[in-house]
DNA sequence: GGCAAGATCCTCT
DNA sequence: GAGGATCTTGCCA
């Protein structure tokens, strides 16, 4: 196995694709935050397997989606092995296709993908995902396209604890 | 059974 | 720049 932040890194640049009644959308992920398990206080895996979390301890690939603040959906790939409980937070994007069916989605042409919650809403992931497999299921993780910018490691948002570890990688150009 | 907090986003001032 | 929306989860009584 690889190690979450090994996983991150490698998730930057590759293409994320759905397809939902016949309207395929597509971006490239540009910012990705880490989670580990149950030595993570920051992770919703710290305190041990929940109803809500239990598809995070599944294997490597599996979808992971959660509600944000009642009203948001946040997608996470799981880092894999089954039973560690890390994963990866999918934070930004940005379009390569379908932009026209994202922008109906979002109500707006402009900040798609630029957060967790955008992303989610532009490519249409929902909670009915949650627990699918990005290698054979509605969400696609496809092959990486060609780099030609720089990985920064920066701290991670939006979270109270482990604020130290620098977990959030973001793709520079 | 009740309450407080959360890996966010949008609107208004 | 600040605050509200809105609901699920986890902890405590």
């Amino acid at each position: 196995m690889i190690d979450v932040e090994t996983f991150a890194r490698s998730l930057l640049g590759r293409r994320l694709r759905t397809e939902f009644d016949g309207e395929p959308t597509e971006i490239v992920l540009t910012e990705v935050e880490a989670y580990g398990g149950e030595d993570d206080p920051a992770s919703h895996a710290f305190r041990g397997e929940t109803r809500r979390n239990r598809s995070m301890f599944g294997p490597e690939g599996t979808l992971y989606v959660y509600r944000s603040y009642g009203v948001h959906w946040c997608a996470n790939i799981v880092a894999g092995p089954a039973g560690e409980g890390a994963a990866v937070l999918l934070r930004a994007g940005t379009p390569t296709e379908g932009t026209t069916a994202m922008a109906r989605r979002r109500g707006r042409s402009e900040h798609l993908c630029d957060g967790p919650g955008k992303l989610c809403q532009a490519l249409g992931i929902t909670g009915e995902l949650d627990g699918t497999n990005v290698d054979d299921g509605p969400v696609r993780l496809l092959e990486r396209t060609s780099i030609d910018g720089t990985v920064l490691a920066l701290p991670r948002v939006g979270i109270s604890r482990a604020t130290e570890r620098r977990w959030r990688f973001v793709l520079a150009r």
